[in-house]
DNA sequence: CTGGTTATTCTAGAACA
DNA sequence: TGTTCTAGAATAACCAG
């Protein structure tokens, strides 16, 4: 094309809307023409133009040009494939004088390309542009496995069929423990799974308790917070404190030792549990029945066990209906953990919550003030023969102490509770394999069988060893099980991974005296060409990976903020009207000295030993009394109630859901990860003559 | 690299800003580092973040990305630069699904990056990823594992040698995916260790839960049973049913909706939890107070969540025995769940059950004689006005026993004791989390410093990280956390099996070209040699795994008879005396909500109190003297109270016990269970040949 | 300061439409 | 030929010894 079209072109008049004439236009591919007529149009001279003296053009803010201009004029924004065509066609960019000096952010460095025939007011030149010419071919593999042929002998026949051999073996050995893993993580996968259900059960049947311990505490409180209510309404929580203070110490006398610390306990486990402040504020103040203390009878375990369930369960918080969703482990996996994790974390207890509480804590004590000592001492004083008026205040006195009762309701609520132990058996020891030969399993065993120490440790309460405390566990039984068959997974698992490293180790010995058997040297043709296997095998892998039919998800996506959703906060109901009762029983004596009482205490021993009688009240009145009670705490109950359902606030964080959209482009991804990656064009000739193979810039 | 890297990182503790510990940071590039805190840094989700599931990022806004965000971490602010680099590493862009849709000008196409070790949460896994070396001879080593690729042309001339080479790599390759997976493996390991422990714990939290529910009912049937009883002891059980079913049925009033509901889901409960059928039907049967109702109580909602589990169970309704049986997983999930929730109800509550039910319950109300229903009654009979003496008489029931009020009170205000301890698991980890970006939680557990992500969601409990959401999970929020840990681990073996998978595949078509090259015929070879081989590899393999002592086990063996010991059933204690209490209880008011109550206690802070284990001992008083009283209730009642002890039906059900001593033999099994099934006979030594080529994208 | 690796930049290869 | 994604290649920057 040289001469005569040159001069045709040359010919050419530009003034009109083409620079070009028809017959240039057949001839000069289009991208030439457009560009020509995109660098000249002065309207985008803020975008793109010719430099100063016409022998390249700038693109002053590429990301603008791309927006604006290419759009117009291509069927793509995309600056980079712009740069493409420049490149295909032999433009070059001119590095710009000061590469990195501009970097004021929104300032971007202008492009400046160049080309030997593109000039302005030249477009007669452009025909002597020619597109680069894809490879006509040949190259590759040639040069490639030339280069890599020189080092290798594989001449040697005899040897290497053994090694070969062996590798294959080696590697069908591989094979097979792979299969035995994938087996084993298939096992632990459905293991995860139910304990996932297990701990889901557990968290409900947590509530359960929760609730029907409530209700057993609401139900006491209106039987006996109802006769309170008639009569001592007004008086409310405050003025018992101070009627019977001295039989109070009379009581306190054998425990005063400790009595102090154990309300100090208490009032810290309220401090804890109520972390997550399922109660709202508002419904705590200023009730003179002072329902928060009814509201801390909920079950703190459930809160030990759900926090983390309910930040990753499926469940929403907010419905109840959601609570009997069954999660899965695999859906809760997908879940973004931050999100889910914050929410938590947001919604749960903030710092104003504590302080919160931290006030309630002191008027709960006030309430308290009438201990079960005080009413011993009322009774005391009453004499054996007991007037009626004697015998009233002193009920009174016992009913009109809310607070009291709602400890009772709370001691009853917490008594279960069991922080989880979170010990971890067994290691922190990060090296992966060790376990192995060794000791495998701390976890073997069973369940329980956890070696000594864990147990020793975690379920010192006396939950394992000694026969009295496993009745405790006796419900449950069967659920653990899976447990157990996760962790002899596990172990499997462990094992053979580290089985497969010995494999490994074995396969790559007998590799290497194949390859010397060749007569290579191993370590050089390592070099050489491992980077290339390397790569090769990854892709594979990645691929497969990403193929098999697991679907699993990324492991970390884990939770997301919907998580949190799975597992519902506890909310609490809160109707507490009456309480006192309970509250004054429960006073009772701060002194005693519980620590020791412990699990060694068996429960069934002890029972028999009072003996006393109880029993002898009047019972018609008593009935008719508590038939009076029940009803009126019912009314109660359900009139205040509302505080139950009402909160709302509790856990659900709203930043749960963002997550979604996406999803589908990973499945494209997908596809597209199972092909394998161009091979590498091994091309390397001599790079095509023409084109420039040096850099130019600098 | 391999063990180096790893075993570096490995150890790591990675609290620090950075996601990867020190050693994981001297061996990954910068860039990767860079990347992975760039995408999992939530302050640039606007402009770049993780996909929903973690494995890929998006780069929302290349040109924003540029400006605001590459200029911060590397030295210029070229997307394209930064393209290049994950080009290098082998990043691939998915192309958006509808390539061109979105033009509004102002909108920028997302572009998304993977990498098959480039995911959310999984730090550890950048050291896999290998820059492409420069070509050296050949290809990249990232996709060096391509080399194996089958379609790999190389094969014709010098074929072999790059296959050796190939092989090695991928060899090298299996062996850093088999560390990865080891380290994964270990994690899961303490990870279900502690899910063990959790599942344990919440097994005994419950119990007790259930036992001092039980003795709570028990104790308020003797208080005010007994009260009944000098009146209309001659009444007995007989009497009441009838006699103040208007109370009862007052208070169902308000729930009368759920009420039948409630019942049913309670005699369900029973069924499941008590499936074990705590008491004996001899004692159930004839009792007119429907003692099912206080059977009842515990918890029931095992039934209503496990239904996988309950259903599966091997509970027998009518044998006790059954009980310990134990469930192996596998079994369970083989099974199908229509049929095990037929079980359940059908074993719960048909009507015949209730029936006969009924019947029985008689037996143990004579020795609770007096039950709260008659005691309503009684009352009901009195009359509603209240007289002194009657009244007296009631206080007095509740006065004369001191030592039961007492004891009571200890007991409840034990109650919040918390017996385990909750060391966190990340805890044991020594590296202080890094907090640093915001929601690295990395799951230090293992060896890995697996971070990022994961953390964020496994920790979302607040077990660590910020103080403020700490509360509200306080106690439990820690434990969960190793489930969430354990499912990510198992989704990443679950991947890096599969890659490994794919590598194995690859690794053999490589070395089947290999073998060709050689002149050989791999299948003959194979045949040939095959077995000298894969005894030489078998043996050594099978050394190694014997020694440990591992034998891996079949898969599925899981848990076999022996692991029920390992947990037993949960078994209810029964006695329940008076029970219509409870059932009014319970029955109260449906709309209270409880479950807020449960959370303020901390067990945990409790704990640390004297140091002193105040633990169970509450709970135990309580039900020491809860058993107390019903004792003197049943004395009072029957006369024959044979009382605590001697009624052997009561609450410790006598079965548990045996539970403990089966322990021993869980852990047998366990060992048993090690040992693996054999290896499936997998030769696919003939790989496909030809992997595709072809461009991933599109 | 020198060799080896990573980073940055520009250009080319390849596949596909 | 155009578009897109990826690789090659040259050079710059780094870092350990």
């Amino acid at each position: 094309m040289s001469l005569d079209q040159q001069v045709a072109l040359a010919r050419s008049s530009r003034g009109e809307s083409s620079h070009l004439s028809k017959a240039a236009r057949q001839v000069v591919p289009p991208f030439l023409q457009k560009l020509y007529e995109i660098v000249s149009d002065p309207r985008n001279d803020e975008l793109i133009r010719w430099s100063e003296n016409g022998d390249s053009f700038y693109v002053l803010n590429h990301e603008r040009f791309a927006r604006e201009v290419l759009g117009r004029w291509f069927k793509h924004q995309k600056f980079t494939s712009f740069v493409r065509q420049l490149n295909m066609y032999g433009f070059h960019k001119i590095p710009h004088l000061q590469q990195g000096v501009l970097k004021s952010d929104t300032d971007t460095e202008p492009w400046n390309f160049e080309h030997p025939h593109f000039h302005r007011g030249q477009p007669d030149l452009l025909c002597l542009i020619q597109r680069k010419k894809q490879p006509a071919h040949g190259v590759g593999d040639d040069d490639a496995v030339d280069s890599l042929n020189p080092a290798n002998p594989l001449s040697l026949p005899g040897g290497p069929v053994l090694d070969v051999n062996s590798v294959l073996n080696g590697i069908q050995a591989i094979k097979r423990h792979q299969q035995a893993i994938s087996a084993e993580l298939n096992a632990l996968k459905k293991s995860n799974d139910i304990l996932w259900e297990e701990a889901a059960q557990a968290r409900r049947r947590h509530d359960k308790h929760q609730d029907t311990i409530n209700r057993i505490l609401k139900f006491l409180a209106g039987v006996f917070g109802s006769s309170a209510d008639g009569v001592h309404k007004a008086d409310g929580p405050h003025t018992p404190t101070a009627v019977v203070p001295r039989a109070h110490q009379r009581l306190m006398i054998a425990d005063a030792a400790r009595s102090k610390a154990k309300t100090v306990e208490i009032a810290d486990a309220d401090d804890d549990d109520d972390g997550s402040h399922r109660v709202q504020p508002q419904e705590r103040h200023g009730s003179p029945f002072r329902i928060e203390q009814f509201a801390s009878i909920d079950t703190p375990d459930s809160s030990v066990f759900s926090p983390t369930l309910a930040a990753q369960a499926p469940f929403s918080p907010t419905a109840d209906s959601n609570r009997h969703t069954s999660v899965r482990p695999s859906e809760v996996l997908n879940r973004n953990s931050s999100g889910s994790s914050d929410n938590v974390r947001s919604s749960a207890s903030t710092p104003t919550g504590h302080s919160a509480r931290g006030n309630d804590v002191p008027q709960r004590h006030s309430d308290s003030a009438l201990s079960p000592a005080a009413l011993t001492a009322l009774a005391a004083a009453s004499g054996a023969g007991g007037n009626n008026e004697i015998w009233q205040a002193a009920i009174q006195q016992v009913l009109n102490t809310p607070g009291q009762l709602q400890r009772l309701m709370q001691a009853l609520a917490n008594t279960q509770q069991q922080p989880f132990p979170l010990t971890h058996p067994s290691d922190s020891n990060p090296s992966p394999r060790p376990a192995q030969h060794g000791q495998i399993a701390p976890y073997d065993s069973n369940g329980f069988d956890y070696n000594g120490d864990r147990f020793r440790q975690d379920i010192p309460v006396g939950a394992s060893t000694s026969p009295v405390a496993m009745p405790l566990l006796s419900d449950s039984g069967p659920a653990l099980e899976p447990l157990m068959d996760n962790m002899q997974r596990l172990q499997k698992t462990y094992q053979t991974a580290a089985e497969i490293e010995a494999d490994m180790d074995v396969l790559q010995h007998s590799i290497n005296s194949l390859i010397e058997n060749l007569g290579m040297d191993p370590l050089a043709l390592q070099q050489a060409e491992n980077s290339i296997a390397a790569a090769r095998v990854a892709s594979a892998m990645g691929a497969a990976g990403s193929a098999n039919g697991y679907g699993l998800p990324s492991v970390n996506t884990g939770l997301s903020g919907p998580d949190s959703s799975m597992l519902p906060p506890l909310d609490a109901p809160q109707d507490t009207s009456g309480d006192f009762f309970l509250d004054a029983l429960l006073n009772g004596d701060p002194g005693i000295d519980y620590a020791d009482m412990t699990d060694r205490f068996d429960p069934a021993t002890h029972i028999d030993g009072a003996g006393t009688r109880v029993a002898d009240a009047s019972t018609d009145q008593l009935t008719a009394f508590l038939d009076e009670v029940s009803d009126a705490s019912t009314v109660i109950g359900n009139g205040s109630g509302s505080g139950t359902n009402g909160t709302p606030s509790t856990m659900r964080s709203p930043d749960v859901k963002s997550v979604a959209p996406g999803a589908p482009a990973a499945g494209q991804k997908r596809k597209s990860e199972l092909e394998l990656p161009p091979l590498p064009a091994q091309t390397t000739l001599e790079l095509p003559p023409g084109v420039p193979k040096a850099k130019r810039k600098r």
